[in-house]
DNA sequence: ATTATCTTTTTGGTATGCCAAAAATAATAA
DNA sequence: TTATTATTTTTGGCATACCAAAAAGATAAT
């Protein structure tokens, strides 16, 4: 297998199982990386013979450690470069993701690690997900989706998990930016909108919106 | 044919045909991408399909005006990341080149132009080489080949042909970095090995590398 | 429990990029 | 000019990465 594809799915799957214990799913990964469900049961196949995850048939996949040091690299140098690009470069947090895609596959540790100096060793990407250790450490933190918020309750936005031009575009548009503090207003009953306050102002995220933001209880 | 493939071809293709005008032979050509001639042969034929070349079976080839402008956004792209590793980040002159050699295949124009702005729109890179334009101008340069310099004559290096770390090491560790001034002192008759001075000290140097080593008469 | 539906796997097939060996062609030396 | 050598092209094949459609398996609904 070509590495870029290794690491494409890695990264994916690593992903894709949030707190990186649960099992992922073929329909999951081949929506992320718009693949042929066929395709997939391929790349998972050759991938545990490379003892990459640990592939049950029917069932799903999940990273061995072996897997989870490559998925953790590659998704260092995608989050540095993230980072590089928005703080070094000037670009906005809506395109750094597309660029860092094809970048993220560049391996050169030497490289990544004089970009990451040069932030001063930055912990968190331009939308708010933590960024490994050259060891592979990462943070772990208890940020909850905005779908999951409560009313009349404060919070912060801590990150996004989805990292379209359109939907941070939309999000900056009513100053849903990282750090910004809400408070929730009302959730409506039939669609589970939420109406918050941003900055004295009324916004109403759609719950699939919500569901792509990560706050913070304060 | 994936881009990356294409943008192979056409930069070796444009860097074997100095003046741009002259044909190219598949055999330097497979050399260069350490390909088998018969790969070559099929590639050129591809290229020849999109108008990228003008390829005469058992003649050579040479690029239309199309693969011209390609190629040229390709080295670009090479020399402005080779100069930003070094200027910027601190890489040596023998370590830009490979990672140059992954980093000229993200195709994002603001990106090149914003990493040109910082340097400050440089026009050589750091072996020398003069880096196109956003349109493709290019410095033309006048400069002769080490193995073509005469006695007793005053040079200055402006550039190096061969890009290997062994190399460039060999010539730093004799003070011949660009900028350099030398002497030479004689050309021995029976191999052609050039003895120069350069910084006071004598330097042999072989036909060999004499061939790779760029200078222009003060 | 039996359908109906969704997910995964298998099967057969395409496109690309590559190589080794043989055949054809061109260049060079005798 | 003819032979020798070098280069290029053709042929047949391999590996990777993908997909569409059919078959099999798992889940959910009645
Ligand atoms: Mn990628
Ligand atoms: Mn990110
Ligand atoms: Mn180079
Ligand atoms: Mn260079």
């Amino acid at each position: 297998m070509r590495p870029e594809t290794i690491e494409n799915y890695l990264k994916t799957i690593y992903n894709l199982s949030s707190n990186n214990t649960a099992v992922v799913s073929n329909q999951k990964i081949a929506d992320r990386l718009s693949l042929n469900p066929a395709t997939v049961t391929e790349g998972l196949r050759k991938l545990h013979e490379l003892k990459y995850i640990v592939y049950e048939k029917s069932y799903g996949s999940r990273l061995t450690a072996a897997g989870s040091k490559l998925a953790l690299d590659i998704i260092r140098r995608h989050r540095i470069w993230e980072t590089y690009l928005a703080k070094e470069l000037g670009f906005g947090w809506d395109e750094v993701h597309a660029i860092a895609e094809e970048l993220e596959h560049v391996n050169n540790v030497k490289l990544i690690n004089k970009l990451a100096a040069i932030l001063g060793n930055p912990i968190y990407d331009p939308h708010g997900d933590p960024i490994p250790d050259e060891r592979g450490k990462i943070q772990k933190s208890n940020f909850i989706k905005l779908s999951e918020a409560k009313i009349k309750w404060n919070y912060k936005v801590m990150g996004v998990t989805d990292h379209s031009t359109t939907f941070l575009k939309y999000l900056e548009k009513h100053n849903l930016i990282i750090g910004a503090g809400i408070n929730i207003k009302t959730i409506e009953d039939f669609d589970n909108s939420i109406v918050l306050i941003c900055q004295k102002k009324e916004v109403n995220i759609s719950p699939k919106a919500a569901d792509c933001i990560i706050v913070q209880s304060i």
